[in-house]
DNA sequence: GAACCGCCATGAGCGAATTTTATCGCAGCG
DNA sequence: CGCTGCGATAAAATTCGCTCATGGCGGTTC
């Protein structure tokens, strides 16, 4: 009357496949009797013989013949699942949900998924992007991904794993009065009359400016907000007024000028899940951990050495 | 570690579309400990977590991603099953395999067929044609087909049912001497000096005419033997001998002449079964012995009632 | 044809697995 | 700060599935 059991299919295509219920019952390692009760369980939620019982075989009725198929075909699906549990087991597939702010995924990720995606072809990465680190460790919490990375979140209670400081830089345009600081270094309070290219309310970089400039002891005009973190640089350097920007989502051939802020400007940015991470996350989070070079060693450059040698460590679980 | 249970399975999917557990546990009917459980078990058959418990709703983890699929699928299939079963008992669908001999595929059973068809058009049917009683009889004891139908079976212990008793024709061409019998009969000693057409050796009604020929006091010599049995009458019509068949099997445009064998040849046509049919094969048995004319009225006339208004009757087993 | 053998069914007993009942821990919320 | 919802845990009861022992039934063999 209720669903039959997949070990009753499986006694039924052996019965049916051997053509008897002692051979079967051997080869199913279970004595006959067993067998025979089962067969009669399953024809009983089925509700009519499957199985013709005779003197040196067996053969299927009717029902037995339409009903087979489907028993072969559920326990295929059973196998098939067995083989997916494996696979994610083994790191050779799966999907994989990450949740990040918007730094990171112009900055830090980008080739740590190349190199994941060159050693795990089979497991998807599916990003979330949130511009301010309130609404990603909010969206996490609400488990909205399977890892987070971004800002290390206040009263967090998974596992933390640091990942490094990321260091924001002052972007002014190549023909900026103050572009040409022999130190390299600039103070806030230098640009406190400016007209800032500031970012969009909810972008958590808008709150980040706000920030430091009040602790330079000033509140930063706004030539134009950014809804685009990546545009902010490009808007910098074209002229509309200074953008304070992390120095690793700068690109290489970037045309306008990045300082480096006296007092410098950091954060730490760091991937966090909530419970102990699973084989796949933990494996993606032992990649960041190595491969994510938040600053590069000679900032402003932001080359990040992506093709290092990276030996296969252990997935220790981290903190929690 | 070894296979889940579709329960198991069914327990997930449910976790996962009601996104709690004791929602869950009140949809499938179960107290809530029982689905954790069940679910514990779950995972340590796949040999990893498949949700994560989050404060106020369920999340699946990378592998319960990848398992969730396969799950479903076992889940339908499951449901297929059941349904497939359903319907092999409402007649719905199915397959019958039914053993026949040769003169009952050419004679009785087409029109039968046909009317299976339009009641039962999901239940296939499966021919298998035998040349001889015996053959029949022994391919149906060792289990070849669901229903046979053909001469009574010596000694046979299942269910049985009469269909009619199978008349016998002598076919003569058109102008033979001895065609035009007022009396439409004929002794078959007149034949006696008369090459045959008679049949293969593995053809029944070898043995048939060799046995009532011998009753009548001769041997029938052999002009022919014919392989399949419904050449005999056209290799009859067209002068070769006479021949001996089945009257049923001859076409209604045969332009040969049939005449009653005098004393007349019968055989009883049965259907039988090993065992107490199932649905299908009643119902297979019901129709044939109602519609099947095993003689038509007006012998020789070939003429079956085939579109005989049915009245559906109930389909009690017979004898056994 | 009598004993034997293979095959499946049946019944009793037992151990394990599943469910229930009861309770705890924890987080979110008013 | 107590309340509420949700899941985990512990222990007890029940159910379930397996094995052991046995019986019936055909078919085969000597």
């Amino acid at each position: 009357m209720a669903v039959p059991t997949l070990r009753q299919l499986e006694y039924l295509v052996t019965v049916v496949d051997t053509g008897s219920f002692t051979r079967a019952a051997e080869r199913l390692h279970v004595t006959q009797p067993a067998l025979s009760h089962q067969m009669r369980a399953l024809e009983s939620t089925v509700g009519g013989p499957l199985l013709e019982r005779l003197p040196r075989s067996v053969r299927l009725t009717p029902m037995g013949r339409a009903v087979l198929p489907h028993a072969r075909a559920a326990l295929a699906e059973a196998e098939r699942l067995h083989r997916a549990a494996r696979r994610t087991a083994g790191l050779e597939e799966g999907e994989l949900e990450v949740a990040v702010i918007y730094s990171v995924s112009l900055g830090i990720l980008p080739p740590v998924l190349r190199a994941w995606r060159r050693r795990h072809p089979g497991v998807r990465i599916r990003l979330r992007e949130y511009p301010h680190a309130d609404r990603l460790q909010a969206a996490m919490a609400a488990g909205r991904a399977d890892l987070a990375i971004g800002p290390e979140p206040a009263g967090w209670e998974g596992p933390i794993r640091e990942l490094g400081v990321e260091e924001f830089a002052i972007v002014l345009p190549a023909d900026d009065p103050l572009a040409d600081r022999p130190t390299g270094t600039l103070a806030l309070t230098d640009l406190a009359d400016r007209a800032w290219v500031h970012y969009a309310p909810d972008n958590g970089l808008a709150d980040l400016l706000d920030h430091v400039c009040a602790q330079a002891g000033f509140h930063p005009q706004a030539a134009i907000r950014a809804e685009q973190t990546s545009a902010a640089p490009l808007l910098a350097a074209a002229g509309l007024g200074p953008a304070l920007v992390p120095a690793n989502i700068v690109s290489p051939h970037f045309d306008g000028i990045l300082l480096r802020p006296d007092p410098p400007i950091r954060r730490t940015l760091v991937a966090y899940t909530r419970t102990r991470p699973d084989p796949i996350t933990a494996a993606f989070a032992d990649l960041l951990a190595r491969q994510a070079r938040v600053n590069p060693p000679g900032f402003p450059a932001t080359a990040t050495a992506l093709d290092r040698k990276d030996a296969d460590a252990s997935a220790d679980p981290q903190r929690g």
